[in-house]
DNA sequence: GGGAATATTCCC
DNA sequence: GGGAATATTCCC
């Protein structure tokens, strides 16, 4: 038997699956939610999320370290017009 | 102007620093403290210990992330002498 | 106990 | 943005 990692399974990381919950939880939909054509999120509100959201998933309640990690797995730009709306 | 990491400056690493404050503070004696001889401290109450303490200092309340990390820093030996007194 | 994967922080 | 240091988890 050997050792599989998380990369070979084809499980997601947990940092995909958990942002994946947290933005498709409608309760939520004020501070963060999917565009209108479901092919990107858009955090609506930045502090909120930082504060409330992250760490309900997270150990921390930094936009920044969720950036950093959103950078690792899915080289996501995140563009002005994502944050305008806020 | 090269980076110093923190191995190279002669600060102690934030696990140690916090490690040391943690096991110093008196108020706290019940739980854990140094030994007689100050020499090492014991975890008189490991559950105690995991689930008020360690969160104050650190992102978890695991005793066995701390004492990963507690292996990682000084090889210190987690004897059954220091838990038995539970 | 500790290697390795993953997460968080720090800093360029 | 991302490399690297540090922290946390997972698993042998």
């Amino acid at each position: 038997m050997t050792a599989v990692t998380a990369a070979q399974r084809s499980v997601p990381a947990p940092f995909l699956s958990k942002t994946y919950q947290l933005v498709d939880d409608h309760s939520t939909d004020d501070v963060v939610s999917w565009n209108e054509e479901g092919t990107a999120f858009v955090v609506w509100k930045t502090a909120e999320f930082a504060k409330d959201l992250l760490p309900q998933y997270f150990k921390h309640n930094n936009f920044s370290s969720f950036i950093r990690q959103l950078n690792t797995y899915v080289s996501f730009t995140l563009t002005k017009t994502h944050l305008l709306s806020i």
